[in-house]
RNA sequence: CGAGGCGUAGCGCAGUUGGUAGCGCGCGUGGUUUGGGACCAUGAGGUCGCAGGUUCGAUCCCUGUCGCCUCGACCA
C-alpha cells in the first residue's frame, strides 16, 4: 500500500527518465559502483558473475573454433601504435599516455592500450615463417583505456573489460569466414545467452573500425527504443600485415602477406542485459546468466522445520542451479521479494508451514511475476523446464519489441517522423554515398546502424537523395 | 568540448540573516516480529569537497580550484 508507493520512488520509473532508471539499477543491483577516477567503475561480485557467465560461454565458442587465449602488455610504444594511419588517427584522441617511469621521463612515451591490434601484429611477424604455420586464432580477455568524455557504468567507462581476438589467416577468403564466424558466435551469446535478438549486418565505411577493410556488427534494441552494438568483428585484409610486416611463405614458396581479423565484445553487454530486460521491479536477469538462478525465501523460519526444509531443497537444487537460500533473520518477507525481484533473479521459491504441510512450494517466474505451487518432488525438474520458458519467453517478449520499432521509410520525412515516435530501428534504400549517410545522421541524429545481411527491396530510391539505390541500411539512435 | 545541476554522516537531504551541525533511511546492539519493503529501545558515525580572502569568528559571504551527475557532438 503505502509501502508500494516507497518502492516506486526507489528506483526511478523506466518510462519517466530511462538513464536515471539505468543508473539506480546499476547501483542498486549492486552490479557496480563509481570510484575515484571518472570513468572506472568497480564492479562488484553480482556484476562480474555476470560477466563471468558471458566469459564462460563465449570463451568455450571461441575454442570451439579452435581459438587459444594469450596475454598481451598492457602497455604500446608510441611509435608501434603510429604505424597504421587509419589506425591511430581512429584512437589517438582517446588513448592515454604513460610518460614517466621509475621517476624518469620515458624516451618513447608509451599508451595504454585502447585495443591491441599493434601488439598481437608485431609478435605474428616475430611468429609466422610459413603457412604451415596458420592460422594463428588468438584472444585476450582484458581491459582497454579509452578516455572516453562522456560515460557511463558498463556502457561508456574509460576502462572496460573485453575480450579481443586477433587472427592472421593463409587467404582472404579463410579470413573473411572466420570474421563472420566471430559474428556468428557473437548472435549465439547475445541471442542465447542474454536472451536479446540482434540484428547482423556490415557497417557502412564511414562507421566501421579505424584499420579495417569491413566491420561487421550485432545490433541490439534496448527498452528504450535505442539502439547497441552488441558486438563487432573485423576483416583486416592486409591493412596491418604489410605495414607490420607479417608475412609467410606460401604453398608455392613465395612471400605473401597474411589476412587478419579482429573482434570484440565487452562488458557493455552487461549494460544490454540490463537496458534490454528491466522493468520497473528492477533488473530481470534471463536464468542462463544470472548468477542467482533461484532464490529460497523460507517463511516464518523460526517456525518448526521450515529453515530445515529449505536447506534441503537447496541442497537438491543446487545439483543443477545456482541456488541462493535467503535466510536473513533481520529482513521481513516482503522485503526480501522487492530485494531479489529488483536483483532480477528470475525464480524464486517461498517455503513456509503451510507449503510444508502440503508437500509443494510457491514458485515465482521473475519475468512474468506468475506463481504456481509445485510439489516438492517434482521441483527439481520442472525448474528445468521453468527456465527453458523464462529463457525463451524473455527472448521471444524482446523480439517482438524489436519487430514491433523496427519501421520503413521512404523518404526523410518519414524517417524523421519513424525515428522521433517510434525510435527503434528505422529500414531505407541508400544511395551508398558518404554524404547521404552524412546529411541523415546531421538531420536526423540518427547514425547507420549496419547494412543488414538480410536485404529487402523497399523500393528503388535513397532516401535521402533519391538518386538510385539498391541497398537497404537501416538506422537508429544509439547507446 | 558546449549547456545545466550538485558537493554537509554510507545514502537522500535540511540548516545556520556568520557563533563549530541536524533529520530520514541505512548500519551496530538488545528485544518483539516475519504470508509483499516490520516495530520498540539504545548506540556508533562529520577536519560541512579543497585552497585562499573578508571577519574577533566562515559550513554559511567573496574569489579561485577540484570533483561528480545529467543533457548534447564522438566511441565497445
Amino acid at each position: 500500500m503505502s509501502n508500494k508507493k516507497e518502492f516506486v520512488r526507489d528506483i526511478t520509473n523506466i518510462d519517466e527518465d530511462f538513464a536515471q532508471w539505468y543508473t539506480d539499477i546499476v547501483l542498486k543491483a549492486e552490479l557496480a559502483d563509481y570510484t575515484a577516477v571518472k570513468g572506472f567503475i568497480a564492479i562488484r561480485p553480482y556484476g562480474y558473475a555476470i560477466w563471468e557467465n558471458i566469459q564462460a560461454y563465449a570463451d568455450k565458442r571461441f575454442k570451439e573454433h579452435g581459438v587459444k587465449n594469450v596475454s598481451m602488455p598492457v602497455l604500446i610504444p608510441e611509435s608501434l601504435l603510429n604505424k597504421e594511419k587509419d589506425h591511430v588517427e581512429g584512437f589517438a584522441p582517446e588513448v592515454a599516455w604513460v610518460t614517466i617511469g621509475g621517476g624518469e621521463k620515458l624516451e618513447e612515451k608509451l599508451c595504454v592500450r585502447p585495443t591491441s591490434e599493434t601488439i598481437f601484429a608485431t609478435m605474428y611477424s616475430k611468429w609466422l615463417n610459413s603457412w604451415r604455420d596458420l592460422p594463428f586464432l588468438y584472444n585476450q580477455w582484458c581491459s582497454v583505456l579509452r578516455w572516453e568524455k562522456e560515460t557511463r557504468p558498463f556502457l561508456r567507462s574509460r576502462e572496460f573489460l573485453w575480450q579481443e581476438g586477433h587472427t592472421i589467416h593463409e587467404t582472404e577468403e579463410k579470413a573473411r569466414t572466420f570474421t563472420l564466424d566471430m559474428l556468428e558466435v557473437y548472435a549465439d551469446v547475445i541471442e542465447n545467452l542474454l536472451a536479446i535478438p540482434v540484428l547482423k549486418g556490415r557497417k557502412t565505411k564511414k562507421e566501421q573500425f579505424a584499420g579495417a577493410d569491413e566491420t561487421y556488427t550485432v545490433e541490439t534494441l534496448m527498452h528504450d527504443g535505442r539502439a547497441l552494438q552488441g558486438g563487432t568483428s573485423h576483416y583486416l585484409g592486409q591493412n596491418f600485415t604489410k605495414t607490420f610486416d607479417i608475412k609467410f611463405q606460401n604453398r608455392k614458396g613465395e612471400q605473401e602477406y597474411a589476412y587478419q581479423t579482429s573482434w570484440g565484445i565487452s562488458t557493455r553487454l552487461i549494460g544490454a542485459v540490463i537496458m534490454a530486460h528491466g522493468d520497473n521491479r528492477g533488473l530481470k536477469l534471463p536464468p542462463m546468466v544470472a548468477p542467482t538462478q533461484v532464490v529460497i525465501v523460507p517463511i516464518a523460519q523460526e517456525k518448526g522445520n521450515v529453515l530445515e526444509e529449505a536447506e534441503k531443497i537447496k541442497k537438491e537444487l543446487t545439483e543443477k542451479f545456482r541456488v541462493e537460500l535467503d535466510d536473513r533473520d533481520n529482513y521481513t518477507v516482503g522485503y526480501k521479494f522487492n530485494n531479489w525481484e529488483m536483483k532480477g533473479v528470475p525464480v524464486r521459491i517461498e517455503i513456509g508451514p503451510k507449503e510444508i504441510e502440503q508437500g509443494e512450494v510457491i514458485v515465482t517466474r521473475r519475468d512474468t511475476l506468475e506463481k504456481m505451487p509445485i510439489k516438492i518432488e517434482e521441483l527439481s525438474e520442472k525448474l528445468e523446464n521453468l527456465m527453458k520458458d523464462i529463457q525463451q519467453d524473455m527472448f521471444n517478449t524482446c523480439k517482438k519489441r524489436m519487430e514491433e520499432k523496427t519501421t520503413v521509410a521512404h523518404n526523410m520525412e518519414e524517417l524523421e517522423k519513424n525515428l522521433n515516435e517510434n525510435q527503434g530501428f528505422v529500414k531505407t534504400m541508400w544511395c551508398g554515398s558518404e554524404e547521404c549517410e552524412d546529411k541523415v545522421k546531421e538531420v536526423t541524429g540518427a547514425p547507420s546502424r549496419c547494412i543488414p545481411f538480410e536485404q529487402e527491396h523497399l523500393g528503388d530510391t535513397c532516401v535521402c537523395c533519391g538518386k538510385k539505390a539498391d541497398k537497404m541500411v537501416v538506422w537508429g539512435r544509439q547507446y
